[in-house]
DNA sequence: CTGGCTTTGTGAAAACGTGCACAAACGTTT
DNA sequence: AAACGTTTGTGCACGTTTTCACAAAGCCAG
């Protein structure tokens, strides 16, 4: 179990499904499954059973032919592969509507992403607690950065400060952003960049019921597999 | 301008990328720039050039050799192609921490999404107001669907009531479904579904930090085109 | 109206992702 | 210890997406 870090790169279409699959095995894990095959897997997470195994073969041959795999240890390697084995603190820039309801909202700090900072450029918002962390001005975001060692940073301000919010954060020394607006940031080599447009899913949605609208009651566009369960997939980039 | 509607299909890559031209021409209409090159688009959207061409081909031949696109008359078509003519009220199901906040999001209103309803199960929190639209049951989501046509909605719910809101999404007849919570829903054939996780997105910049951080000093993974703007890109499905 | 410069639109090649199908491996039962 | 049923891991074929490269098409100058 010692020398087998990171064996060959994994596709990004993988690593964006294995935290699907993380999810997934914790809960499992939870109600005392101890032992899962790539079909229960696949049918939890929406997915095609073959795809599960070859994602997993990325990690190694950690499963038994005949058996399954151990629920535990695939968590466990999972979470290794992602870098998960320790908290990674965020830094949030911008603490308007979306920034505050990014702070409170507990699916960050549950999954391992506690938000070590919030700061804005505002001086009526320093000072305020959002989501149990006091808002600083953006002038000490690299206090906040290097106090706690974050190393990623999420955009929260209005599109029209986003380039803004990059630069400082990579002044202050992060070297991973997420950004919420719509903008589309510039960032030096070797920093990752991920971006959520939530109006771009909702565009997206808007085409397909378009269609079907066009498309009187005629076919509707491919369908997948069986009666359920839609995929998604995602890729983000880097510099 | 008549005969021309839904010519090819067109693929799913190029329609998550459709929005975020929109936006890029709508910005740029603004400030005055009537005309623009694939060159150039593609510099504001951080992508390849042939790729801006081959994109907006799938729309038609819009245009002019030696000259770019008229800035104006591509909005018309991206808009019309995405079905963006007309607004789309949602639904939000969920008042919580996420639901609210996106009630107040502007993002969503501001670009054809308004929010023209939000529903919760809880009856402490049906009543108030949030984004200024009023909290009701979602008992009632029948008749907030019905009032105002919708056929989009959001789930912000907790995880472990997704299943239980996107039924009832689809009983109240709603036919496009954006799913924020990180729980997978199986949703009847027909039904489109988007889903965004948060913690997803921060768990994939994990796996490149980690990355970054195992390789010593190293190569630092695949390096795109010029010095800046990483691409983005998505795949939602329906069933 | 010819020549030169620019930029589109698109075939064709390359790269990437998905799904099938099956041999290899394992546990269990007889 | 052999036969059997199950499930993994992966080679291969297929479909989709990206990128290249260039002819066709437009504008402008002289």
């Amino acid at each position: 179990m010692a020398a087998q870090r990171s064996r060959r790169r994994i596709p990004e279409a993988t690593v964006a499904r294995l935290p699907v699959y993380l999810r997934i095995l914790g809960e499992q894990f939870e109600i005392g499954v101890a032992n899962i095959s790539s079909e229960e897997l696949a049918e939890l997470a929406g997915v095609n059973a073959a795809k599960v195994r070859k994602d997993l073969s990325y990690l190694g041959s950690y499963g038994t032919r005949g058996v399954g795999y151990d629920v535990e240890f695939l968590v466990y390697q999972i979470r290794r592969e992602l870098g998960l084995t320790h908290d990674w603190p965020v830094v949030i820039v911008g603490a308007g509507n979306l920034g505050q309801a990014l702070a409170g909202y507990n699916g960050f700090g549950d999954r391992g992403f506690p938000v070590g900072g919030i700061v804005d450029i505002d001086d009526s918002k320093v000072g305020s607690v959002v989501g149990g962390v006091r808002v600083r001005h953006l002038d000490e975001i690299k206090q906040v950065v290097q106090a706690r060692n974050i190393s990623i940073g999420v955009i929260a301000t209005p599109g029209a400060a986003a380039q803004d919010a990059a630069d400082s954060l990579v002044a202050a020394g992060v070297t991973s952003i997420l950004n919420f607006t719509p903008t589309v940031i510039n960032v030096p080599h070797g920093i990752s960049v991920g971006k959520v447009d939530l109006a771009v899913e909702l565009q997206i949605l808007a085409y397909h019921e378009q269609r079907r609208a066009n498309a009187a009651q005629g076919s509707v566009m491919q369908s997948l597999s069986g009666l359920s369960i839609p995929g998604e997939s995602r890729r983000g980039a880097s510099a």
